[in-house]
DNA sequence: CGCACGCTTGAAGCGCGTCAAAAAAGGTGG
DNA sequence: CCACCTTTTTTGACGCGCTTCAAGCGTGCG
């Protein structure tokens, strides 16, 4: 069991501007300037006003709550060229932080409830990324919830050869509902058994990739 | 490890209308006639056309996903008066069952893509409630999902004094990722404790109610 | 009645969590 | 570039909560 305070973060340090909220525009979001955020930072917390949801130009964010003995559970991460920010309530139920130096661009909701069909698209495909989540975390074993997370983070990052895992371990763990010394046992299965090979700590190639998928049941 | 063969079901029994699949209209989608489906009948199922969904006039549904080797995760359970089957796809990807004898009213999604604000609500709260799932199935203990499982049923049938779950244990195990002897055994345990009384084995009366709610982390 | 199905209960095992410590990786300042 | 500190990651030993396996019980229905 991990101390909440693991997790305390700087308030957006520093950003390059404002976050300005500006007036509806018909059609999709009007986008905004870039504000960025350094590693750790707070974009947003619960019970936060919502409305206002964001897309990423580069870095990575983390979305995630905290029970209130320091469990924590992450529920998504968001890589450059994602949204996220869109909330059922006029305030937000989650934390949002930059897991990296990360630049974000402000977009607005519509004001007249004129929901645009490319927010709905976001909305359904949110959901169906959550409940596949649900699956993962509720029936499926350590090992197969870190190939299944590996290939996704491969895919989501056009396929490379390789790729950098923006996240800690810890973030892993809490995202897939393990601990973090489980998801070190497990690289180092996976590693040994050839898998996939750690460029560095951060860089994982997918080696095997049909063996990886083989373990995704 | 339960089989799949333990899921088996007929599909929707006997249904008193076909369902039928009308032009769009403006605004929110225009209600149907009711269908009734039979106790474990398929109301749809993974890559079946997607594009109508449902409100349930009497009954319960519940919409899951197999595993290849039989591990099933129980996604979602819907009441009489909730909305489902919205999909981010053109296809389905879960089954819905009846679990009892239900009546659906089939919506049909608007087909200009004009999506409608309530849609876009449903969407939100079903992310949502997604997530919040999330967060039960990574980091709570048994005892912690099924109180919270418990006090959400209480609440989505009204807060009544007492009230039935219309699911097997088998069912709400599935759904909390956790097998039925467990789901059995923490029944046991807050019953003998005096937070719960079991009227029948489908019908539980809340004796403790802050005891309860202090077991949700 | 007697079978079928859902539910309960017990005993044993295992996967993952917990606790502890060391190793590796990243800063930061000189 | 190195010394020093902090944070992250790894590894080992052990324990516990939940699963697995196996009966047994209750209830409804043909």
């Amino acid at each position: 069991m991990q101390t909440a305070t693991a997790y305390a973060t700087d308030r957006a340090l520093a950003p390059s501007q404002p976050m300005a909220i500006s007036s509806p525009t018909a059609g999709f979001p009007r986008s905004h300037s870039v504000t960025t955020f350094n590693a750790g930072a707070e974009i947003y917390a619960p019970g936060d006003k919502a409305g206002t949801f964001f897309q990423i130009e580069f870095g990575a964010v983390r979305i995630h709550r905290l029970l209130s003995d320091g469990r924590r559970q992450v529920i998504a991460f968001h890589l450059a060229g994602e949204t996220f920010g869109f909330e059922a309530d006029r305030t937000h139920s989650f934390f949002a932080e930059a897991i990296i130096p990360t630049g974000l661009r402000a977009l607005s909701r519509p004001a007249n409830d004129q929901a645009s069909p490319e927010l709905l698209v976001l909305a359904l495909r949110g959901m169906l990324r959550a409940q596949e989540h649900i699956l993962m975390i509720g029936r499926q074993t350590a090992v197969e919830r870190i190939s299944g997370f590996l290939l996704d983070m491969a895919e989501r990052q056009g396929g490379l050869e390789y790729f950098d895992l923006p996240m800690t371990r810890l973030d892993i763990a809490d995202y897939l509902g393990l601990t973090i010394e489980t998801v070190s046992r497990v690289f180092a299965k996976l590693r040994s058994a050839g898998l996939i090979k750690l460029r560095s700590i951060r860089c994982v190639e997918i080696k095997k990739l049909e063996a990886l998928r083989s373990h995704c049941a």
